[in-house]
DNA sequence: GTCTATACGGCGATAGAC
DNA sequence: GTCTATCGCCGTATAGAC
């Protein structure tokens, strides 16, 4: 009946509130108060529900991660099991990487939009970008350059790392919907346009990866 | 004789010591004590020069995009004229837009590292990313698209600038120098090797452009 | 256990005196 | 150009109410 945020638990909407706040200004753009203002709590509560600052900053990012990789990583074994003991291509594990990305960013969740906008953040970060990325996303990339490299054999493998260094560029950017490209191209592509943003990407990474990883 | 920063004026130091900052922490992760003492002037001297925080910080992206801006249009004229009547491909309009970019950061000059960093920050920033890079940057963007319409012919527009939205965001998280990479890799790829980082850069745009925009 | 009110020492940007 | 003062907000700790 009511909306949601009356019954959303208060260390919820804290989580929620700094996601958003995180997302928009980065970790010392915000301040305990501004999230607390936000959530309508009492500043003492972030730190009794989560201790320093630092530490509500890893709680949002796991928040969301754990859910995150499970839908990926299932994405892959799909595609993988789909391939069987045919030919495994690029351009389906480019799908499976990518895809559930882009129903996530073109579904009307706002949560999931500032999450992934906070981790554009963090991976172009000098103070974040090796050791948060590495630890919430190591695991489930590390699968899916294994499965590259099944696709292009030849492939030498600091390539293969190259190439998904370009990948995952391109796609936290897109992630980031800062809205350049609208002003770039005068309105015609539009950033919040995640529909287009992935259906192109697909194909133009499936094709780098070709061209950088053949024999 | 002596090093170089007994030279400079101060106002050159304060510009130096921000960019550093900057481009570590970020915008709001830099208090002008941080930067004041690191270039060792008065707290005071900043507001003297250049006003509030934030006029700083566009005098920091200022200084060096326009060196930038010069040496890649150059690049592009080159290019251009070399093609002459004959056959313009994707490949060397992706190498003039890429080239100066590695020969830079491969270069030994701390600065111009320091600066790309904080534009690697700048385009994936909520705050910052529309605005700041469409001012500095989208001039010279715009002449590449051009070019590339030219070498492309089939192109669907929308696709083209996606294409240069996905070469953005690589070209970005390769500036921004995180060493992710090497973590995820186990130092088989080293995110501070510019110029591998480079080199596998241009194939994989250049495909990605020509699959996206072939008719 | 959950939460609130309040307080503390420290440092922030900036303006005005010099 | 420099120095200093101002005022407000920062993260966090704590004591105690529900």
């Amino acid at each position: 009946m009511s909306s949601e945020s009356t019954k959303k638990s208060r260390k919820e909407r804290i989580l929620d509130a700094a996601e958003e706040l995180f997302s928009e200004h980065g970790f010392d753009g915000v301040t305990l108060r501004n999230i607390t203002t936000a959530a309508n709590v009492d500043v003492a509560l972030v730190n009794y529900h989560f201790g320093p600052k630092r530490d509500l900053f890893d709680a949002v990012l796991n928040r969301r991660a754990e859910v995150l990789n499970q839908v990926r990583s299932d994405a892959l074994d799909a595609c993988l099991l789909n391939a069987g003991d045919g030919q495994l291509t690029v351009e389906d594990i480019i799908h499976a990487y990518l895809a559930p990305m882009g129903e996530i960013q073109g579904s009307a969740d706002e949560g999931w939009r500032h999450y992934f906008a906070l981790i554009a953040y963090v991976n172009n970060s000098p103070e974040f970008g090796r050791e948060v990325m590495s630890q919430y996303f190591n695991p489930l990339v590390s699968r899916f350059i294994e499965a590259l490299r099944k696709a292009l054999p030849d492939a030498d493998d600091e390539a293969l790392y190259w190439g998904y260094h370009y990948l995952s560029g391109a796609l936290t950017l897109t992630m980031a919907d800062t809205g350049r490209l609208d002003t770039l191209s005068n309105g015609l592509a539009k950033s919040a346009d995640a529909e287009k943003g992935y259906a192109h990407m697909i194909p133009f990474i499936a094709a780098g990866f070709r061209a950088i990883c053949a024999r």
